[in-house]
DNA sequence: GTCTATATCCAGATAGAC
DNA sequence: GTCTATCTGGATATAGAC
């Protein structure tokens, strides 16, 4: 879903077919991921895929980490076209269910993606500063919902990463396919309204 | 930490050598995987960090999997002993704050292993149905000390997995050797809580 | 038990022709 | 742009001497 950028009234053929080429790369990346996990991806195997030779994919990206770059910056910009296309409610608690329910969805729906974006197991590959930027503008962004439910503090934002990072793993990790993890959403996220949405101070009872 | 298994009154001191040998291979790719990752790692690098050949490694296990099998039932064995030495209290809010510390802590204290037993993310690995069984074994344990809390309740116990699966998650993958979010246990431990010891079903408020 | 030597295969990456 | 040919290095694993 790389789309070309277009500098001006000089339609640009070549760049626009390049793009194109590149995308069809970065397509069969992803599909042989699902199969042999993104860990054990080969380039031999994408050239092959798409009819090419290894050697001509190249021509396209400098390195095999560039185009686990491109896979991150692709996914980082999924996850953030997903959480736009949102209608937002306004209530805090209806923020905090489809919140959890877009991240958690995202995540299991792509194991690959999923461990490549954020569990970050790859031996020796660390996204780019730009495609990481892309990552923190997606929680950038489920953070901002969050202020505007009224939830600014930064503590409350951590405990709720990792309920919907938990969720999303235990999903993906023990039971794939399934929705074992997925359907104790709402209970979660009412878990922690409760636990955040009361004005009361907890930490008292301790 | 692999004991010999002594049959009989005889000592066979052959055995025991053996298996002292398996002990220090093991050791070795642990501390290599801490280096390069559990996904990186080579038997060529643990041989030569133990003064051996690579072809002398296939004496003591017969594949890099069956490697990789041990130190999943060696991780494995390591969670339960940390879960039997604990001097387990009554009173269930504690019992849930000391298995919460107990498994995030041991997630945390070592990326690697934590990556081995419970994120499934080396390429063609899969443990033992033996080995898995000792993993079963440590879940059984925590899912035991839920019942003596009078948590019977097969989906709390799945949350629980979820919300300790996310706090070791998030703190290995986004602050490794911090307590970013070590130190959200108590209030994870007591927000659960609060939802789980309630006795009113609260799913009525959805 | 450990070694040397080797088989087999695969990987990422580059040079240079066309 | 894509190819052939090749470099370089890595991996797991086996055969067989000692």
């Amino acid at each position: 879903m790389i789309q070309p950028v277009i500098v001006g009234p000089t339609r640009n053929r070549q760049a626009e077919r390049r793009e194109a080429t590149r995308a069809e790369i970065l397509e069969a990346a992803w599909e042989l991921s699902r199969i042999q996990g993104v860990a054990g991806l080969s380039l031999r195997d994408v050239a092959r895929k798409i009819g090419m030779r290894p050697p001509s994919l190249y021509w396209y990206f400098d390195s095999k980490q560039a185009v686990y770059d491109a896979m991150f910056a692709q996914g980082s910009r999924q996850l953030l076209e997903r959480l736009a296309e949102q209608r937002w409610p306004d209530d805090p608690r209806s923020i905090l269910r489809l919140c959890a329910q877009v991240f958690v969805e995202f995540s299991a729906e792509d194991v690959e993606r999923y461990q490549l974006l954020f569990q970050r197991t790859i031996p020796d590959f660390e996204p780019s500063p730009e495609s990481y930027a892309l990552a923190v503008r997606a929680f950038g962004e489920m953070s901002a919902r969050f202020a505007a439910a009224g939830l600014g503090d930064p503590g409350h934002f951590d405990m709720w990463t990792a309920l919907v990072a938990g969720l999303s793993a235990q999903q993906t990790a023990n039971d794939p396919g399934g929705d074992r993890w997925l359907r104790l959403i709402d209970e979660a996220v009412d878990m922690y309204a409760d636990h955040v949405l009361t004005e009361h101070d907890q930490r008292g009872s301790r």
